[in-house]
Order: structure tokens, then C-alpha cells, then sequence
DNA sequence: ACGACGCGTGAAACCGCTTTCACAACAGAT
DNA sequence: ATCTGTTGTGAAAGCGGTTTCACGCGTCGT
């Protein structure tokens, strides 16, 4: 769009009566240019408001200033305003680096696809990565040199650089204060197992009955996939197979509302008969009544974490992988 | 990133034993290249697993393929699942179209903040804008020559292209709902009215009360932000005032979720003493209990609109503002 | 048979910035 | 006075595509 034609190198050069070379090495921080001469620079960019051509500099030097931000996944899971958080965490913290998100929302399935051949173009710096499903693109980016960070702990375990939620720890924390609160049979709703985070709240919750000496029947674990839905679905399943059981860890707020939604469709009330605890601890739960307790985990920060570590690495710093802590917040419903 | 060294034209026009002008027509579909020679360097890509450089092609065409999304607002906004889907009904559609969404998560105050200094570096082919409190950047990025589109109506009534749900409808539609369940008193919890969609929506509740023959009290108007705590105050108030109250249109889901927060607070319930219907079709309002009756935008769809009016200005194409028709879903709450 | 025309093609200029490299100017060391 | 080292600076060569322009050649009209 070449709007009212705007200065370039060239007029700043000639105003100031330096090189181009000179204007270059001002307007990039490079102190070996005397003050005055500097000067002189500054004051024709700002006399011809002055605006450097990013894509010029990106050509020119290789650098973006672009971060892929990717949701392997379809539109729909932008109903559950986790991503959005995340995202804007992440934009928040690139935007303060000089960087910018470049969200794209899709599955990543193909090694070959339309996100992978994007991410080969030479267009971004970097990517950061979300609800990954499989990590056979991610692998091939790392290895042909893209700074990669991923957020949630990757499917294989290959050495990548990660940001997570402690999702052990907070399976471990819901199910614990179920059972404090006096609970006999817990039951957990699961989120999709092919997910990690999914497996590892799942994990806390069996290490919460072994703490306790002994061990969930299988029957108490029903499979949901983060929708309200499954949440529905699989609270039934849980009331068909164990009538008796007093206490529910869903892995998401979603489900967890699902499940009251059916608990209470059949007559019985939360938290009196069944104990309910959620995981995210999101407006949802928050906005609930009874209010749901929930399991906190600081989605802006997970989302703030990712973009320092993709920074770090854009730096050349040596990174670690990094787990945030969670919370449990108890509200009504346990 | 110089990974392993992508192939150039120079190395394809070579393979194929044409000219790099050739390469250029080829790959940017110009059928003005005898077949045989297409092939030829068709063969070429294909064999050398060449992948266009997208930034040396946007430096020479001027063209980048990227569409700036800019959120005029600071993170919290993205609490609101709102905006996730938004995004990613415009980031599909783009997507679709080779375009991609730069994100910006900022307020747009300033006329020469970062955003305002981003979007006239020549980065990008276009802008949409959500939440536009003000639009004087928007007005000067008009004139200099860059596609705009606004989701959701300007503040002042230049002549840009926007789309929009139908607030005004939605709220005439919500509060003629309310009267024909049988209320005689329904107060409104406004929205920030400093966003010319709470403002529609508050038009459409006054029209409903004038096609009913009668002006509602000054009182029965309460002003919330759209955040839920702000719905609880605005209800507090609306009580206070009018303690004979029977029904309350709620600008959005969360104010509407506070609203009866305090309703059932003060042992009155819903639907039965006081009505109340919500704004936007949330997964809130569809997990709530009782079911939240409101108006439902669809959301994906406006981000979609967005970006379509987006496209066909870039293609040069005569376009109009678009208003989405929204519909009233009905549920226990009123 | 001759000029006008159209088509396919390559050479080369160009997009606007970055970076290397060589060199002038001056300071300090001998 | 000569040599070595800094410092600051500009010329120019890219970065990897796109696009203009001119030219060769076969076709058509008369």
C-alpha cells in the first residue's frame, strides 16, 4: 500500500548529511557514531516522522521481529477462554520485546501442511506452540534451527523447551481436599488423554488415592474431552456404575459443570451429596453457584512464561523448561 | 534463521534452464508461460523443496499477507471468551485466504503509541479493529490508504466499513421477552457506555418500553462494565431503587450471572420473583443454572464477516457495512 | 512480400535496509 | 618523525524476490 510516499534511508542521509550507513547504525543503537552526527540523524527522522520499513530490515538483516503463535486445533476451542488468556499473556510480553504474535489457529497435523510450510517461509523468528497433539513438525522446526517453545508438556519426550501447568500437582491437590473434606469415592471425569496435561491431572489423582493406601477402582475413572458435554456424559457413566460415590475431580471448570448440571438433574445436590472440584479455576467457576471449587493455574502467566522463554532463546540464553505452580481455590462446591 | 540454505529463484531458474523472471510467473500463477517451460520449473520446485521467501516477496510487491487484529484494550479483556472466538472466526477465514492475523492485545489510546507506530511500518496489508474506543488512529490510518475494518460500530460516524451484531434489535428483542413473560418493571444493567454497542443495546431496551406506550424511570437504568462484579453492584442498585422489581435485561452473560448473584443472595429466585436475560449466547449462559436466557451473537460469524470485508477490499472490491442478526434463546431464566 | 501485431521471454532495475570492508583521521608509543 | 592502533565513516555489495521494458519470432492482413 504505498500511501503518501514516506522517506526512506536516502532523505534521512541527505537531510542530515551523512551516509545511509550512519542513519543505519543510529536508528539501530549502534553508540561507535559520534553524538553529533547522531544527533543530526534523530532530528531529521523526527522532522520527517520517519518510520523504518520492517520488512526491508527483516530482508535485509533476517529478522522478523514474528513469533507464530500456534493452537494446534480447530476454531472451537476458543470457546473456552483458557487460549484467549494465554494468548494475550504471550502478546502482552512480545509486544514489550519489539515482537509481534503471529496466531495462527489450526491443526498441525500434517508434517506438510499449511502451518508447517508458513513456518519454513523464513517469516518468523520463532513459534510457541499450544495443545499440541503430536510433535513430529514441532521436531523437524527445532532441528532445522527455529527457536520453539511449547506450552504444556510435549507429547514425546524429546529435549524441548516448555512451559506447564503443575497438572500432577494439582490433580494431587483437588483429590486430596476431596478426601479431606471427607469424600470415600472420588471419581475423576478426565480431559482428552492423548493430551498431556490431561494424563498428568489423571496421575495426581491416583497418587492422591495411594497417599491415602489404596487405589481407585477403574471404574471411577470416566473419560470427558474438556466439553461440557463429555462433562455430562461422563458423570452418568460415574452415577450408573458407582450410585454411592460422594466426590468428583473434573479436569476442567467445563466439565466440572456438566457434572453438577447432571448431579442435580437426578435430584442429589452439590455439595452435600457429591462434592465437585474443577480445574482452571476460570470465570466459569468463578461466576458459578454454588461456586466451584476449582483448581487455579495463572493461565496469563503461562502464556507471560512462554514469550520469556522464546525471548531467552532469541537472545541465546540458555533456557530450562519451567513448571508455574497451581492453587486450589475453594468455593461452595468442596 | 539461515538454517540449512534454502534454494533461491537463481537456483531454480538454473535447474530448470529458464530466467528468474520465468520463476517469478511461474510460481505466481502469470499463464503467460508456455506450459512446457511451467513444468520445467514446476519439476524444479518440486525437486529442490523450494519455499517461497515470504519477506523478500513482500519487500518487492509491497504486498505482506498480513492482517493486523488489534484488541483497543488491555489483557483482561480476554477473560471474555468473547474475543477468543472472534479471533479465531477472523484468523480462519484469513487463514484461508493466505493472509495471516498479526494479534495486538493494546489500547490504541495514543495516536503514537506502538500500535500506531506498527501500523504505519509498512508491515501489514490491512487492519481490523475490536472494541475501538476511540477512533482518531483509525481515521488517520484510513486516509494514508490502509484497508480498515471495524468490528463492531465507530464511536464517531465517519464512513468506515465495519460489521456488527444488531445490539439495538437484541436489546429491543430481550426486553419485549421480558414484558411478555409477564414483567412490569424491568431495569437494564448497561454495558461500558462509552462502547457504542451497550449504548444500541440500551436504545433497543427504551424502544421496547415506547412500543409498550410508557418511558421507563431513570432508575430502572443501571450502568455495569460488562465484568461480573460490576453486574452484582448495578443489580444492588437496581434493587435499592425499585425493590418491586421484576425483570432485568443484562447488557452481557457475566453481568447478567452477577445479577442474579445477588438475586438469590437476597433469598429473591429467578425466574420466579425477578426475570433476567443475558447478552451474547455464552458458554456461561449455556453452563449456568438455571439456563440463562439471551441473545445470541454469533461470534464466530462476526469475526468471519470481519474478515471477509477485509478481503474484498484488499481484492478492490466495492464493500458495505454488514449488520448480523442475533436471536433470542430462550432457557429458564426468563 | 511487407509491415503491424501479439506472444513468450530474459536482462536488469528496483524494493529499503543491513553489514562488510576499506580507509581517513587522529592519538599515543617509540 | 615514523609506526601502530583506534575511531568514525561511507561506498557498495548484498538480502531474494517482482516488474518493467525491449526484443525476437511466428502470424495475419493486404
Amino acid at each position: 500500500m504505498a500511501q503518501t510516499a514516506r522517506p526512506t534511508y536516502a532523505v534521512i542521509a541527505k537531510t542530515a548529511g551523512v551516509s545511509e550507513a550512519t542513519v543505519s547504525r543510529v536508528l539501530n543503537g549502534d553508540d561507535s557514531v559520534h553524538p553529533d552526527r547522531a544527533k543530526r540523524v534523530q532530528d531529521a527522522v523526527e522532522k520527517l516522522g520517519y518510520k523504518k520499513n520492517r520488512v526491508a530490515s527483516a530482508l535485509a538483516s533476517g529478522r522478523t521481529g514474528l513469533i507464530a503463535v500456534v493452537i494446534d486445533d480447530d476454531l472451537s476451542i476458543f470457546q473456552d477462554p483458557f487460549w484467549g488468556s494465554v494468548t494475550a499473556g504471550v502478546s502482552r510480553v512480545l509486544m514489550e520485546n519489539e515482537l509481534q504474535s503471529l496466531l495462527m489457529v489450526s491443526p498441525v497435523d500434517s508434517i506438510d501442511g499449511a502451518v508447517a510450510h508458513y513456518l519454513q517461509s523464513g517469516e518468523v523468528d520463532g513459534a510457541i506452540f499450544f495443545a499440541l497433539h503430536s510433535d513430529a513438525l514441532v521436531k523437524r522446526l527445532a532441528k532445522q534451527g527455529l527457536p520453539i517453545v511449547i506450552t504444556g508438556t510435549p507429547p514425546s519426550n524429546d529435549d524441548f523447551i516448555f512451559v506447564d501447568t503443575d497438572n500432577f500437582g494439582g490433580g494431587l491437590a483437588a483429590t486430596k481436599h476431596l478426601f479431606s473434606r471427607g469424600c470415600k469415592k472420588v471419581g475423576i471425569i478426565t480431559g482428552d488423554t492423548g493430551l498431556t496435561d490431561a494424563k498428568q491431572r489423571l496421575d495426581g489423582y491416583h497418587q492422591a488415592y495411594r497417599e491415602g493406601g489404596h487405589l481407585p477402582s477403574k471404574t471411577l475413572v470416566a473419560n470427558g474431552d474438556y466439553s461440557f458435554e463429555s462433562g455430562k456424559r461422563a458423570m452418568r457413566q460415574l452415577l450408573d456404575s458407582h450410585p454411592g460415590i460422594d466426590g468428583v475431580f473434573a479436569s476442567n471448570d467445563l466439565m466440572a459443570m456438566g457434572a453438577i448440571a447432571v448431579i442435580e438433574e437426578l435430584g442429589k445436590s452439590v455439595p452435600e451429596h457429591i462434592k465437585v472440584v474443577g480445574f482452571d479455576d476460570s470465570l466459569i467457576a468463578q461466576t458459578a453457584r454454588p461456586g466451584l471449587t476449582s483448581v487455579r493455574q495463572d493461565v496469563v502467566a503461562l502464556g507471560e512464561a512462554a514469550a520469556n522463554l522464546m525471548i531467552a532463546q532469541l537472545a541465546g540464553l540458555e533456557v530450562e523448561p519451567k513448571i508455574l505452580p497451581t492453587e486450589l481455590v475453594v468455593r461452595e462446591s468442596a
